[in-house]
DNA sequence: CTGATTGCAAAAATTTTGCAAGCCT
DNA sequence: AGGCTTGCAAAATTTTTGCAATCAG
């Protein structure tokens, strides 16, 4: 697990504990956005003794230190994203099918943003949904 | 309630009914963004004999038809949002208030994803987390 | 008429909480 | 040592489902 995110995390003074870097390690190896029951899944293989209450407290403090962030992906299931690397998704309203995307031009409007509203980005999610060119027809 | 909501949710050929009419009319009262149970609370006035199962049933066609979307807000509760306006947002980790902004650069990069994944677009999510101004501090 | 839709009630699934024991610093 | 954390188990919430009665088209 990446050595900035364990002194993130104990820079705020939380203690690192087991079931804690399970977590957050299950984070960091899964796909980006997961489910509380698969990162608790996937977590429980680093630390056998896992509870779901760990999983979701765990949750709570990443996302509270903006490390990770709870985002919706039109299934209608709870996941958390890595906050840090930007999230660009097309997601079909008809399949559920989600397509990942590489362009935002967000870096033009940002600078304005910023000096308008004080904000420090930290990451950020775009979402398009519409119908795929399998549902639109 | 708008005309167009209504006619799409008849041709799509579900039938329009009490509490139906109620959680349409609820959602595009409300604020762009509500739970199920904030819909629920909103719909009831408006149908009493409403049943939270309806509104969530209600949601689910929606969502289907691409009305509305589930999105989260950083608060951990699902939402659903109106589809069609684009969301903006800029939601502190700190606090987790949520702000809202119009500036989107999306039209200038849309064409070329649209030409690629043959995508029809009905409508967008952006956002941004970090911490705001006080929460930077 | 006829089948889609509803409310109800019970079942499932998901989250949260209180605590004593245990672990990090 | 001291107190933050954990697992457990139970409680609270939120969502889903089966079904007979009802309602829209």
């Amino acid at each position: 697990m990446s050595e900035a995110m364990v002194e993130q995390f104990r820079a705020s003074g939380h203690r690192l504990t087991g079931p804690r870097v399970a977590v957050m390690s299950a984070l960091e190896r899964g796909t980006g956005h997961m489910s509380p029951a698969e990162v608790f899944t996937e977590a429980a293989k680093e630390c056998p003794t896992l509870n779901r209450a760990s999983v979701y407290r765990t949750l709570e403090i990443l996302t509270g230190l903006g490390m990770v962030r709870p985002i919706f992906l039109g299934d209608g299931v709870q996941r958390f994203a890595r906050v840090g690397d930007g999230h660009h998704h097309l997601v079909c309203s008809g399949c559920g099918s989600l397509t990942e995307f590489e362009e935002c031009q967000l870096v033009d409007v940002w600078p304005a943003l910023a000096a308008r509203f004080g904000f420090r980005m930290e990451g950020h999610l775009l979402e398009i949904y519409g119908r795929c060119s399998a549902c639109a027809a």
